[in-house]
DNA sequence: GCCAATTGTGCGATGATCGCGCAAAAGTTG
DNA sequence: CAACTTTTGCGCGATCATCGCACAATTGGC
């Protein structure tokens, strides 16, 4: 990215690799395997976890070492400074109320989208019928792969053409499903589509059963600055119910966001 | 806290001091300002702005720098991995839909507390009569201070009588507002009244015009883990209704939670 | 256009970090 | 239960990354 002048700190680089190590997956981790899944030596992990818990960011038993909600102290700050979260909050409320179902509103970083807000509930009780969750694991500042969302997609169609063959240049579509579309020639003709459409619809692509309706967020200059979608079940809704009731809802949305985007 | 050993890697604590020096407040630091704040040399503060900028945490124009949304990723991993924010999130947005009134669940992390759930509207709209903002910063992963809080009282009370004095020995209670208690002895017999109680009202203490009621929540081994909050204004609902109409349910609430704490 | 204040950065000295390697603990097997 | 194997905790000297000074470049004020 911005060209990195040799002047680095490693040091702080190692320690951000270990706390990034703690991912949705491994949430519990001791030296050892914090080692492995950060590229450092044992002993290194070790110096940098110890150094970590002493900051406040793990907490630890002895052997193993967990997130503390110290971390929390970040997105805090995020949520604070950055305006966007701010912004949307509101309007994703009022989504969610009117149309009884879950949005979240998500930028683009690298290759995947990361969730910066969220409206509705976790679990959507009273249309299935008691507590089956339908919020895979849906919370603020979750990460999913972007080529396989219906948001993801709207970002990357958002891109300039070359930017966009830039990010392609030699990226494995990774499958997440039967569904997802890994193929690159079929995955630019969607992206295609996106440009003509202005919405991307993504069933089953990410995660069985469930599909999403992304529309792009742009403020008053045209810039996309984040992508809102809706996400739900087959059950609870057709891929073609969820278009034309809810893709109006979102496109005035959209548009009413604008002036605050 | 735990014994901190000689060797703890100092390069890193340097890191998390310039990224912590990014809060609610001042949201956008170049390096001189970066420099102060956390206490470092330009030089270095320079040298570890660029490294976090290089890792994605941080962006820059050149000169200033501000947080980027890969930030969330560890509040992502937290959330995901502790079950406490997933275990309240469904119970706290009924409270939000019952009460149309704003929650939180907070925990206890030094002297201050941090959000670590909510629901409701930051705009409560219909009641204020359109747009009147009273979400206090109080969006997840804000840290208030516990001596002026429902919450971080509730929290204290729930210390030992021996790490609770602890706790208070040598501090100085940061007056909020004029109605903050910061005398010692008052505070005290406030947690000794919280105790007797089991419940917490601090109205006014922490904002102007802003009251809150909180409530521990245990586990079945009956260890409190968190805290549940409601907070309004006085122009919503006294103090006396919010008591009245208000404690119940939140009662209701922290018993049907603590099988899944 | 000049001066003052602020910011960007090269460089040699220094001391913090690295990871080897041992010892102790934990786990395994016959 | 004892001997063996594997994993974990951590001390130590050498090395190389980091520190911050000092100077250059830039910005801004008058």
């Amino acid at each position: 990215m911005a060209i990195a002048k040799a002047d680095l700190i490693e040091g702080m680089a190692k320690g951000m690799a270990v706390l990034e190590s703690f991912d949705t997956e491994r949430q519990r981790l001791n030296a050892t395997l914090a080692a492995e899944r950060s590229g450092l030596t044992r002993a290194s992990a070790r110096r940098h976890l110890l150094t970590l818990t002493h900051l406040g960011y793990l907490e630890t038993d002895g052997s193993y070492f967990w997130l503390s909600a110290k971390v929390l102290r970040f997105s805090g700050s995020y949520l604070a400074s950055a305006g966007l979260p701010r912004a949307l909050q509101p309007t994703l409320n009022r989504l969610a109320v009117q149309a009884q179902e879950s949005f979240s509103a998500v930028v683009l970083d690298a290759d995947e989208v990361v969730i910066v807000a969220r409206s509705g509930n976790d679990r959507n009780a009273s249309a299935t019928g008691g507590g089956r969750v339908i919020a895979y694991g849906l919370h603020m500042g979750a990460r999913l792969p972007a080529h396989a969302t219906s948001t993801g997609r709207v970002l990357l169609a958002a891109k300039t053409k070359s930017g966009f063959s830039q990010w392609m240049r030699g990226r494995h579509l990774h499958r997440m499903t039967p569904l997802t579309t890994v193929d690159a020639k079929s995955f630019r003709a969607i992206i295609q589509k996106v440009r003509q459409d202005d919405f991307c619809i993504a069933s089953e692509e990410h995660e069985l059963g469930v599909h999403a309706l992304a529309v792009p967020l742009r403020n008053t200059k045209g810039v996309t600055v984040a992508a809102l979608n809706v996400v739900t079940s087959h059950s609870r809704l057709s891929t073609q119910a969820m278009q034309r009731d809810l893709l109006p809802l979102m496109f005035d949305a959209a548009r009413e966001l604008r002036p605050f985007l």
